[in-house]
Formats: C-alpha cells, structure tokens, sequence
RNA sequence: GGUCCCAUCGUCUAGUCGGGCCUAGGACACCGGGUUUUCAACCCGGCAACAGGGGUUCGAAUCCCCUUGGGACUACCA
C-alpha cells in the first residue's frame, strides 16, 4: 500500500509551499488508495513555537487535507510528534555507535564555523574531516568535563557512488566524498532533522517521500543512513520549487523583502516613525534596510500597515482572509508544476484526485500567478453549491468581522445568489455590506459623490425616483426596472442618470449588485430613508459647488 | 566558490521518455470589439514561445555536447 506523509516543522502558519507538498502527497496517497500521515518535526527546540503545530492543522483542515494518521487522531505507529519520539532515535544513534558506523564530536560552532571559511578560501565544498580514530566513551567524558559540545555523526560510506533513483529526476548521482559527515544528534541530545526524517519513514511504513527539490541534496545523505541501518529504502520525488514573482523561492522571506523594496521607494522615508510602527529600534531598521537583518513577521506586518504597504499573500491563512475558496487553493496549488494531460484545469478535489498521477509532476520551478488564482476562485466560486458558498461566506465574514457576520443565513444567501460573477468573498463583502450598515452611517466616497450626486441635476431625479418607488404597489426587481426605465423615457436620459445617482444614495458607492435588485433587498423604508438622507446632506454642498 | 537540479508564449503549461501527426495546443494576463444601471462576470477576435551555438539524422521543441541563464543546497534549521 502507498504510504506518504507531511511533515512540516511548526515555526508558523502553513505557507503555500508547505501546502503544495502537502497536496501532492495526499493527492497521491488518496489517488492510489494509500493513507497520507501527518507529523509533527518540532526537533528544533530554539525555532518551535508552541501555537504553530496548531495553526499548520488548522491551515490543513481549512484546506479540506485530511489525515488517515497523524495529531489529533493518532494511528498505530504514533508518537506523530517528533518530540514525543527522543528514546527510539537514542536507540538508532546507540546501534550506529556501537557498529562504528557513527562516531562522537566535541567541536564548537566557531571551530566548525573556521572550517567553513577555510573550505571557501580554498574554494573547496566544505565537508567535515573524519578523524583517523573515532573518540571513545573515556574521550566523551573527558569533553564533557571540559565544557565541550558533544554531538554525534554519521560516518558516510566512503566506497562507491550514491545513486538517487527520484520519479520525477529520474536517476541522481553524488560523489561520497561531496557528502560529509553530518550531524544525527546535537549537542542537546536532540535527533537532527536526517536522522529523525529517516527512523520516522521506516517506522511509519512511508514509501513515497514526495518532498521540494531543496531537500534532493539531502537525499544521498538519507539513502546512506537508511542503509547502514537497515532500512527500506523509499521512492523518492523531489518536487520543484514555487518561486515568487519578486524572484527567489516563494517563502515567508518574500514578505520582508516587499517591505524593504517598498520602504526604499519612499523618498526621504521617516525611518524614525517606521521604526516605531513597528517597535523596533532606529538602528533595526537601518540594518533591516542593508538586509543584515529581518525583524519578526509581526513587526513586518505592522510597518506595512503603517505605510500602507500591501504585503504578497504567503501563508494559507493570508488567503483565507482575503476571501479565496479553500477548494480553490487546492486546485490552484495542484496545478503548479502539474497538470493533466487533456488540458483540464479547473477541477474539483474528486476529479483531482480521480485523475492524479505523479509521473506528470514537472522538472521545472514555478512562479506563482495570483491572477491566475484570482480567475480559479471566480471559477470556483460560481462551482461550488449554494449550500456549501454560504458556509464558506459565513465563515469568511467570522473571520473579517463584518457587518455581514450576524445577518440571518436566508439573507446571506440572498446575497449570494445577486453577486454573480464575484471573484473574491471578500467582494462580495464589500459589495453587500451596506444592507446591514444603519441609515445614516453610510460611507459615501467623496469623488464618487462628486462624481454622480452632485452633476446634471441628480439630487432632483433622486427626488423623483423616490416618488415613483413610494408609489410602486409590490417591490419587485421588475417593477422597480419598469418604473425606472419610465423615468428614462420621460426625461430622455440613459439609465445610468437614473440609477446611479440612486445607487449612490443607497450604498456611498458605485459599486454594488445590481441596483433593482439592491432596493428589493433594501426594502421600500429603508430605500425611502436613504435618498431622504442623501438628499438632505448633499443639497447644500451642491449648491456650494455650483 | 563547490555540488546538484532546471530551461516551450509575460505567466502556468501540453508536446520531450519511444524524433516525423507541431505552419507548437490550452489556460491566465494583456490588447481590440460586443453586452451592460455600477463593479465584476459573460461573448467574439487578436498578440505572443521551442535561450544561443554545435553535432547526430532523410527529418530535431524532442537525442548528444558546449555556452548562457535561472534555481536549490552548501547549519548542532527543517
């Protein structure tokens, strides 16, 4: 049976990247009729926060990516959180240094850190040197006396060639001296990332590793340790990357990096004031400037918002908010570096899954297109059920804390059923909201305003136009067409004279459903009250303008 | 610098394995037109690519080599 698995290290919310692998192999797993497994790799004591595991499931399930195995829900192979799994990877890294297939270090980062220079200057990779004789347990002690830092590493054979076999690359040759001995168990007795990754897939059963092609160098690496200790081998797939349009991989990095390019177009640019939006120090912000330093995503968030700076969507969550379909990333996201072979894009999860294969994974990396998102949600939005975009929008306005969020369900559907064509919920927010707002706290653009009520007479048709709604005997989109189009007829003006300035008075926008269907919903009163309001708050400053 | 990966319209890609069916197909974006009470949506049309150079072959987007370009990794991060 297939086998895959995600395991993303919890330093924050899902980024898109992570989501992409995490489809592949769930679609994979779901496509073969295999089981897709969830683990936690938190090994990194410093980087780990403790919220983050929980955002990542939150971002997955929002996703509609469900696990057979994994948090939450356990399965047979479990602990599925690397922390919870320290004395079976001590057991590994014992047998490894009992066989002298591993062997013991005490050097410091700075010792280590020389090395690496040295190897530059000579312009050489930088491979650590196995020493002639491992250290012995009576050497251990004698370091730990002295303070020295004891980390184990794995003693990579040396004798022939490793040969990656990858589905998508097809066959990967290393050199073994171009793999140095690198480190399973770090000085706070903790696994590394390799050694955890490896003993986890043996023992979980994963036969397919479907992974980024940032981790194909790791591979040979993988391979070795799977085979000093015995293990299977797995089949690997080294996936491209999604690269950003501001070039680079797609990653949280691209997030700080608009903000830098964006601070830097701003001429004589108050770095003393942004340093403030964000609380940092004037000097952070000057060395953020030279790119020695990146400030936290908090701080990076709230100096965009001060400048009004639109940060590029990179975590799941980020879409979510903007009104995007979680139907549509998965689609979106399974599209990037695949695609079928009779030109189907916009699908549904069941045709994704029912049509995946993984030889059609492409060689070559991707730059993400949010326009191209932006189309798929529009697509998706007019796809999915009634039932199930109402779920969606209710959930959407929970999130953004809308006007919208304690309207009746019977009225949100309403709504949706008169936003057609909408590409985000977060239009569709935006276009509706004024139903709920009170009369008299509606937002009226100023150019708008200045635009449609206060030209070619508009404030007087408004008048009329409210005259023949009041005297409308039922409020129905077609009656309200009819009347209005009579007033067209009898003054000689194009519909728009009509029913813009009337859009206005009712919403503060030119942007709205359509406007019969508007003032149906609106209801007679509230429409009535509105154009009075209107009416009264422009009449003066039209005359002024005059 | 070293190692490895990759290379078709602006973007995502089909075609590459098993050379002819490719005057290179689709989608997004863009441009023009239509529809229209606004924003969208929708309909019709258009623009647009085999990175360059060498081979192999009757024939190359497809196979080989070189160049160039892009990317990843180069941590006691994962």
């Amino acid at each position: 049976m297939v086998v895959t698995r995600f395991a993303p290290s919890p330093t924050g919310y899902l980024h898109v990247g992570g989501a992409r692998t995490a489809m592949f192999n769930w679609l994979f797993a779901k496509s073969m009729g295999g089981k897709f497994i969830l683990r936690i790799e938190d090994t990194d004591t410093k980087r780990n926060t403790p919220t983050a595991a929980q955002q990542v499931i939150d971002d997955l399930r929002w996703l509609g990516i469900n696990w057979d195995e994994g948090p939450e829900i356990g399965g047979h192979n479990g602990p599925y959180l690397q922390s919870e799994r320290l004395e079976i990877y001590s057991k590994y890294i014992k047998q490894l240094l009992d066989e002298g297939k591993a062997y013991y270090c005490f050097d410091t980062p700075e010792e280590l850190a020389q090395m690496r220079d040295l190897a530059a200057k000579e312009k050489r990779s930088s491979v650590y040197a196995r020493p002639e004789n491992f250290p012995t347990e009576a050497d251990v002690e004698s370091a730990r006396a002295a303070g020295r830092p004891i980390t184990v590493r794995f003693a990579v054979p040396q004798d022939k060639p490793i040969v990656i076999q990858d589905i998508i690359r097809g066959e990967v040759t290393f050199a073994p001296e171009e793999i140095g001995d690198f480190i399973i168990q770090k000085s706070d007795g903790f696994p590394t990332y390799h050694m955890a990754v490896v003993i986890d897939d043996e023992l979980m059963e994963v036969t397919h590793v479907i992974r980024g092609q940032e981790h194909l160098m790791n591979t040979p690496g993988h391979q070795t340790l799977q085979q000093a200790l015995g293990f299977r081998v797995p089949q690997y797939a080294h996936m491209s990357v999604t690269v950003s349009d501001s070039g680079g991989k797609l990653s949280k990095r691209e997030r700080p990096k608009t903000l830098k390019t964006a601070i830097k177009a701003v001429q004589n640019p108050d770095l003393q004031a942004i340093a403030d939006a964000g609380g940092i120090s004037l000097e952070d912000i000057e060395l953020f400037l030279k790119g020695k330093m990146v400030p936290d995503m908090p701080v990076i968030n709230d100096i965009a918002e001060f400048l009004n700076v639109h940060l590029p969507e990179i975590n799941v969550v980020d879409f979510n908010k903007n009104g995007y379909l979680p139907e549509t990333m998965v689609n979106f996201l399974g599209m990037l570096g695949w695609s079928t072979s009779d030109d189907r894009e916009v699908m549904t999860l069941e045709e994704q899954i029912e049509c995946f294969d993984i030889k059609r994974l492409a060689k070559s990396n991707s730059l993400f297109d949010r326009k191209k998102l932006m189309s798929f949600n529009t697509e998706h939005i007019r796809m999915v059920s009634p039932e199930k975009l109402l779920a969606h929008f209710k959930a959407y306005l929970q999130c953004c804390d809308s006007p919208l969020k304690d309207a009746p369900d019977d009225l949100l559907a309403r709504l949706l059923t008169v936003t057609e064509g909408a590409r985000t919920l977060a239009e569709i927010e935006a276009k509706t909201r004024f139903i709920v707002l009170p009369d008299d706290q509606i937002e009226y653009i100023p150019k708008v305003v200045k635009k449609v009520l206060l030209k070619h007479d508009a404030l007087n048709m408004l008048a009329v136009v409210r005259d023949r709604l009041v005297a409308l005997d039922e409020l129905t989109a077609e009656s309200i067409e009819a009347a209005l189009r009579k007033i067209t007829e009898e003054k000689q003006v194009g519909l728009g004279k009509v029913a813009q300035p009337l859009r206005v008075a009712i919403c503060g926008n030119t942007v709205s459903p359509s406007i019969f269907d508007s003032v149906t919903i609106l209801g007679i009163d509230r429409t009535v009250k509105r154009i009075n309001l209107t009416i009264e708050k422009f009449t003066q400053s039209s005359t002024e303008v005059q």
